[in-house]
RNA sequence: GGCGCGUUGGCCGAGGAGUUAGGCAAAGGUCUGCAAAACCUUGUACACGAGUGCGACUCUCGUACGCGCCUCCA
């Protein structure tokens, strides 16, 4: 498959180090807080990588971290750790906070219908490797220790501005952020934190420099390296940590290692909500409550995520919301009929537009994950569907896996869909019967009380075909 | 202040120099016992100005507006 690399610039053809395995590494959430909808859309675009990779015949191996210690408020290395500032917002240890979100986050990856993870470490359970790698970045030569901390000397490694292409002393000119002036660089970032000599903190360990806690972009290196080796093929992650948090992941590699990190690195775009950031402050963080109490599902939500490119800023909206569940609904329609039984006549065109949507999805989804032309294929799948009067009976054409290639693709749950209940099936019999003898009246009452269990009737010259409100 | 990106019909959102993206919504129609649903049709979209092309919404330059990054962030 293809996939643009931000290494490169470039859509490149994947070609693992060791296939049919490949290696995927992705950034996290840090546990903190509700994830709002922006952080979901990401995390979406990585679950539909692996998808992909896996209908192209690969087999990943996808680690997702949970960063559960270690982010600042800021990055100038000072501050305050998100999770103790959590902690005393609602009162509990910053352990309690972190099991918390981590809990509801790995309970989330479930509600959407993610693919496992092969791992999801915490960072909390790997503080000894990272405590190591900081002592081989020392052995190195690549740290320095200030009064708050062990800090790593960008200047030591040469390629530190390479990857995102920064311009250090330009972006100097004009910003403003206060930074420690003991460090060497102002790109220097922490890799060992000292705890603050004035309390205790919630959450800190022991190390041969002093208790403390580890720099946050140590943990993705620790991992990373343990669960998949020095070199992993693609590492994902959201497009602001390319300048600082992957910038610095290269460095700390790459210096322990002397090997290239990664060799693809996939950035997905933000999304906007009303045209805006989502941010804490604006108070746009919208989450995954908000859809269900809105009356959305998740399924709708994550197709939504499908309708624009990930390399796109796109935005996230009600009506937009509204539109995929609309969507949603009619693929649901025409998922359905394989379970109507009142004709059982097939066309036989309909074997090749099988195999062509597949392949049309297929396609597109393996050329840099283009789903908005994969849903183009399937809506042209949908409208060829409902717009048949004669359709398969019992499991019909549908039986030949394209439900499951529908899922494997786009995780949304259509191969197992239920029949309706023999109860109901009865009620539309009865309605066929009272209307073949013009009891209009009965026919009426019989479609009303499906109605009420959520059941609609299509009438053609075939006869009834249900689907759900 | 520095760097970068974007501006597509009511909304979302692809695309690419000359051929329908797609979805949602809307209007008209077909079908129907009535509905509903479905299907069909329709809308003269490409911010503005100039330039280069036989031809630009698609390339170039400029203008306006918006956004992102440079600060934690998905």
């Amino acid at each position: 498959m293809k996939l643009y690399n931000t290494l490169t610039k470039k859509v490149e053809e994947i070609n693992p180090i060791a296939p049919p395995a490949v290696t995927i590494y992705t950034c996290g959430p840090t546990v903190y807080d509700y994830p709002h909808v922006g952080n979901w859309y990401t995390f979406i675009r990585y679950d539909l990588l692996v998808r992909a990779l896996k209908i192209d015949g690969l087999e990943p191996k996808w680690v997702m971290n949970i960063t559960d210690v270690g982010h600042l408020v800021s990055d100038a290395d000072e501050g305050e750790d998100k999770l103790e500032k959590g902690a005393r917002r609602e009162g509990k240890t910053a352990w309690d906070v972190a099991k918390f979100y981590g809990d509801y986050f790995t309970e989330g990856l479930k509600r959407l219908n993610f693919v496992q993870p092969t791992y999801l470490p915490k960072a909390t359970e790997h503080i000894q490797e990272q405590i190591d790698l900081v002592k081989t970045l020392e052995e190195k030569g690549y740290t320095y220790k200030i009064d708050d901390g062990i800090y790593y000397d960008t200047s030591k490694f040469p390629k530190y501005s390479d990857f995102a292409q920064l311009d250090i002393d330009e972006q100097q000119a004009g910003k403003r952020v206060s930074f420690n002036e003991q460090k060497r660089n102002t790109s220097d970032f922490a890799l060992w934190k000292f705890s603050p000599r004035d309390h205790q903190r919630d959450m800190e360990w022991d190390s041969p420099w002093g208790k403390g806690f580890p720099g946050w972009h140590l943990e993705c290196s620790a991992m990373s390296r343990k669960y998949l080796g020095d070199t992993i093929d693609i590492h994902s992650g959201g497009i602001d940590h390319v300048p600082v948090h992957h910038t610095n992941e290269i460095a700390q590699s790459e210096a322990a290692t002397g090997q290239q990190f990664a060799h693809y690195w996939m950035h997905t775009n933000h999304i906007l909500v009303d045209d805006e950031k989502i941010s804490k402050s604006l108070g746009n963080g919208i989450t995954l409550e908000d859809i269900e109490n809105k009356g959305y599902s998740l399924e709708a939500f994550r197709l939504h995520v499908y309708e624009s490119h990930y390399r796109s800023q796109s935005k996230f909206n009600w009506e937009s919301l509204e539109a995929a569940q609309n969507r949603l609904n009619d693929l649901h329609a025409a998922v359905d009929l394989r379970h109507q039984t009142n004709v059982n006549v097939m066309p036989d065109d309909l074997d090749q537009m099988f195999k062509s949507t597949r392949e049309g999805i297929h396609k597109a989804i393996l050329d840099d994950l283009d789903t908005p032309k994969a849903l183009s294929v399937l809506s042209q799948f949908v409208t060829h569907m409902l717009s048949l009067t004669e359709i398969p009976g019992a499991e019909g054409k549908y039986s030949d896996g394209t439900l499951a290639f529908f899922d494997d693709v786009f995780g949304l749950n259509l191969a197992n869909r239920p029949d309706i209940t023999d109860d109901q099936k009865q009620l539309i019999a009865d309605r066929e019967k009272a209307r073949s003898e013009k009891d209009w009246q009965r026919a009426d009452e019989l479609r009303n009380a499906l109605e009420e269990q959520g059941i609609g009737l299509r009438d053609t010259p075939r006869g009834a075909i249900w689907y759900r409100l």
